[in-house]
DNA sequence: CTTTACTGTAATAATATTGGTTACAGTAAA
DNA sequence: TTTACTGTAACCAATATTATTACAGTAAAG
């Protein structure tokens, strides 16, 4: 995977710190240190999965869509959603050997079941459980 | 990650499915369809962590180290060891703001916890186990 | 109604990571 | 001493990721 999951665990925290304003994406990208339009674009994703809402214009900027206690970890994982933990079966093995041919698909069996696990554990953290962290 | 893990499962694989024998990295090559010094760097890791043992000069190549039930898939994970199930976090945050200041910190924890739990989650399952699923 | 401070998004450039290839020294069987 | 391998280094190509520029659209505030 990718720091998507990292920038995206950022700018949710961050929201809930600063809950009840609207924050910029300047704001926000100062904080991470990062271009502010990756933050505007990762924004663009989580609030493609309800976890965060935005206002156009002057005094503009984004927040939670629903309160932290409400939004699980493994909500976040699966909003960023990239690729596969275990990473990719992405060769192309030969056809004509027993294990070239059934390996994609008994590893992609073996990455479903990594991934639940995964998902199971995140899905016992609210974001505001994760907050809590922060002193 | 990167494809290392399901290169590493199919060589691995592979050396059960033909035990007894001793497989050439350009045999293992045509069956994964790579280039054979991508397979010698990758076995070059496995035997680093005694799970593939080889032998040189002719008729020379590779063989497991050890019997198949006793490699766990969380061996191979762990000798594969590229980086976190979640990703990196990679970003330099502003050490100003209280959430900047901690968020790696809090960030490498939860990717510990997972990364536990997905070893977990492998250790249930051998290699032997793995290559019984190919009929 | 125009200025200001924002979001939204496309296009592109820079950088980092990954994978592929060539080359060749070293080894051991035949 | 030839042959068929491993072991590595060095380099190149391909791909993925991250950063930047640019600008249209929106809404508050004067």
């Amino acid at each position: 995977m990718n720091g998507r999951f990292a920038i995206s665990m950022h700018i949710l925290t961050l929201l809930e710190q600063f809950k009840g304003e609207v924050l910029s994406s300047d704001f926000i990208a100062g904080s991470i240190n990062i271009n502010p339009v990756l933050v505007r674009k990762e924004i663009s994703n989580l609030k493609k999965h309800h976890l965060v809402e935005s206002k156009e214009g002057k005094a503009g900027g984004f927040t939670l869509a629903k309160p932290a206690s409400q939004i699980m970890v493994s909500d976040i994982y699966k909003a960023v959603g990239t690729n596969s933990v275990l990473g990719k079966s992405v060769n192309d093995p030969n056809p004509d050997c027993k294990i070239g041919k059934q390996i994609n698909k008994q590893l992609n069996a073996l990455y479903e079941d990594v991934e639940n696990a995964v998902i199971k554990k995140l899905g016992n953290i609210s974001l505001a459980e994760f907050h809590k962290n922060f002193s």
